[in-house]
DNA sequence: ACTTCCATACTTCCATACTAGTCAGGTTTG
DNA sequence: CAAACCTGACTAGTATGGAAGTATGGAAGT
């Protein structure tokens, strides 16, 4: 079948098994090694490791919980295509959330915080010329550091889920985003949080996380085969307002 | 072993087995029949419902990514004590996405779905002088119904995943928590969202909220056992501003 | 009394066999 | 000729046996 492209790593025959397929398997889903729309079987990749079928089952149940596999009983299992309305509630959840980060470390501005993250923005800028791929690890890094820096490890785990389907659909549009202005985003993150300002605060990150996903239609345009369009015509994505409001 | 308290209901052998013990399970969890730091075996939970192991041992694994149980290699599965700080941080990352809700249904009203939540609020009222275990049931519908109105099905489903850690503390607070009051908060959030008002239904929400847990210190003083402190001391939680800001 | 070793009875994890549902294609039947 | 019906090659779901790791209790040695 088709998943020769996934037999790449060995596996560690001392480790848990599992867990190590399930790795496998997210990472050649997410970097579309895997195509969305291919079907794979228990049998076939328990071949492609020489393993056993149960800790492939037992990946594959972790996977379909994610939303990267679709497992149809008893007729087959299939790489999910990305979900338009998924992705876009994604994004939308992790927005509610990081906003709500951020207002917390505007509210006690922490020195140490603001200027580790200044180091990582020059970073930033330095691999802004090479390759995306790895300004997108940094990205990672510079939003997990905010969610630490309010304490909030816990909700990083949750956002880590949800970065699953943004996350393919950021390794497909490779090459054409726009590094220079998302790193001008966070530093205006990083500005706002500095001054205690939580409204500049909360208006900059939210519109950051609006970026992200900003040539979404045109990704879907250019490969609609990997995408799921659940019926007739594309959602329109529906946010909260950005700051706290407008009484009449 | 202890394993007598789930024994309750039969299983439908035409019907997939594994969700079926993993449904068990978790309502065995989360009503306390099975208490945290209770020691269960793939085998044992096997005989109790004269099934193979396998299947239990899936469901097991589901149970596991949600925190319901920890499962150590070889050495055997234990009922998960409630994480303090992981109900805190359910409650914080529930709020923020239940805010942004809150705010998209504000900014465009819809009589609707007002109209729908005054009933709701009227069938509240009823069952306020009756068993709270019935208005627990009611008030996720009510949550549940704002989430649907702002077209976001997909962050319930999320929700759903924290509610477990919450219910968990709200079982065990069952007789002592005000309904009363609970419902006029409901009532509050309505009213805001019927006058269009962002900001004063983003205060209501949030402040709903903070007090679904407002007695968490007295449920852990009466019941330390069944929690697990992480280190030295209860964990002070920490929230974004209640509304926008406070520029200098 | 105290430590070390080892047998034993657990546990989860993996491999294998079997069951049952699904689908495609050829064959038979009306 | 067409439609219904077998049939065999898939699939995931379940059952069961054995492997490897871990805790525990008692025997042996210091």
């Amino acid at each position: 079948m088709q998943a020769e492209r996934i037999t790449s790593v060995a596996l560690d025959p001392a480790a848990p098994i599992t867990p190590q397929i399930y790795a496998q398997l997210r990472d050649a889903i997410i970097r579309n090694r895997l195509a969305p729309g291919d079907r794979i079987s228990e049998t076939e990749i328990a071949r492609t490791w020489s393993v056993s079928r149960q800790p492939v089952r037992e990946a594959f149940i972790r996977l379909a919980s994610e939303g990267l596999l679709a497992v149809l009983p008893q007729r087959g299992t299939i790489v999910s295509r990305i979900s338009y309305s998924a992705v876009l509630n994604a994004r939308f959840l992790r927005e509610a959330i990081e906003a709500d980060i951020a207002k917390i470390l505007a509210q006690d501005p922490d020195p140490d915080l603001v200027r580790e993250l200044r180091d990582q923005l020059e970073a930033q800028e330095k691999l802004a010329a090479t390759s995306p791929k790895d300004f997108i690890a940094l990205d990672e890094q510079f939003h997990r550091t905010l969610a630490d820096g309010a304490a909030k490890r816990g909700a990083w785990k949750l956002i880590e889920g949800l970065k699953s389907q943004m996350d393919r659909v950021r390794f497909l549009s490779l090459g054409h985003f726009p590094v220079g202005k998302l790193i001008e985003q966070h530093r205006a993150v990083v500005d706002a949080v500095e001054q205690g300002d939580i409204n500049a605060t909360e208006t900059a990150i939210r519109s950051h996380l609006r970026e992200v996903l900003i040539d979404l239609p045109q990704i879907h345009a250019a490969q609609p085969d990997f995408f799921d369009v659940p019926e007739g015509g594309v959602p329109e994505p529906v946010n909260a307002p950005t700051q706290g409001g407008n009484d009449p």
